[in-house]
DNA sequence: TGTTTATATGAACATATATTCACATAAATA
DNA sequence: TATTTATGTGAATATATGTTCATATAAACA
């Protein structure tokens, strides 16, 4: 018998039904995590600079508009999280995009900001 | 003349590139407030538990396991975000996703926590 | 109409977080 | 080797944020 055939009860809601699919806390923190590194403005920036390639701190710094010291916190914080990874050039330190898909999660986030 | 075959400088770093494709302060905000969202376990969770389909308030309650008045505080939180839309039946309240846009972006991201 | 059930909300509080400041490390050059 | 350039980092601080508590609204029922 279909849900939708049910007389409508009066009275107090007494729903049997457990809701399924929800996630498990780790991995409801985990993806929390995931998205918090997208979370905040100066982030956002940073990815959107490292977008169509690699790029070095100060290259990004100027790129942003934003202390240096400030950008080499949040560059920590994406490295921890393994959205970008770098390789140092004698005194410069390149950075990029961990990996296609978190260049996907952004454009997607961007495109429903944008248009949707 | 490729950038490749440029001779290595030495001395102080003087880039003349300019970093392309930086987004605007006003959409790396929007697109952290929409990243925000998704940036806490217990949204992360109501936003699952609505995944396959609408859910009352007790029952997003009682699934999350945290009190009425978190999960509504959040529920308003999602709301004002247009991340999802209710409708009031009665007594009750149902939410549901807004659209197929926010449920690929959770998706795409619970791949990402899952797998690579 | 008074009570119960369902949901919403403001204020308070504790915690998390982003930036700045001062300084450390590291590599190249004079 | 002393200095300059590039980057990293700990502590401090100000602000943002999530939950709780008390209470409000709203609908259904006795």
């Amino acid at each position: 018998m279909p849900r939708k055939m049910l007389k409508k009860r009066a009275g107090p809601h007494n729903s049997t039904r457990t809701l399924k699919g929800v996630i498990d806390e780790e991995t409801a923190l985990k993806l929390s995590e995931l998205f918090k590194a997208l979370a905040d403005p100066t982030r956002v920036r940073i990815l959107s600079a490292l977008r169509n390639g690699e790029a070095c701190v100060h290259e990004i710094t100027a790129a942003v508009g934003m202390s240096q010291s400030a950008i080499s916190h949040q560059l920590r914080y994406l490295r921890n999280l393994r959205l970008i990874k770098h390789r140092r050039q004698g005194r410069h330190v390149y950075y990029q995009l961990d990996d296609a898909h978190i260049r996907d999660l952004f454009n997607r986030g961007l495109d429903h900001v944008k248009h949707g």
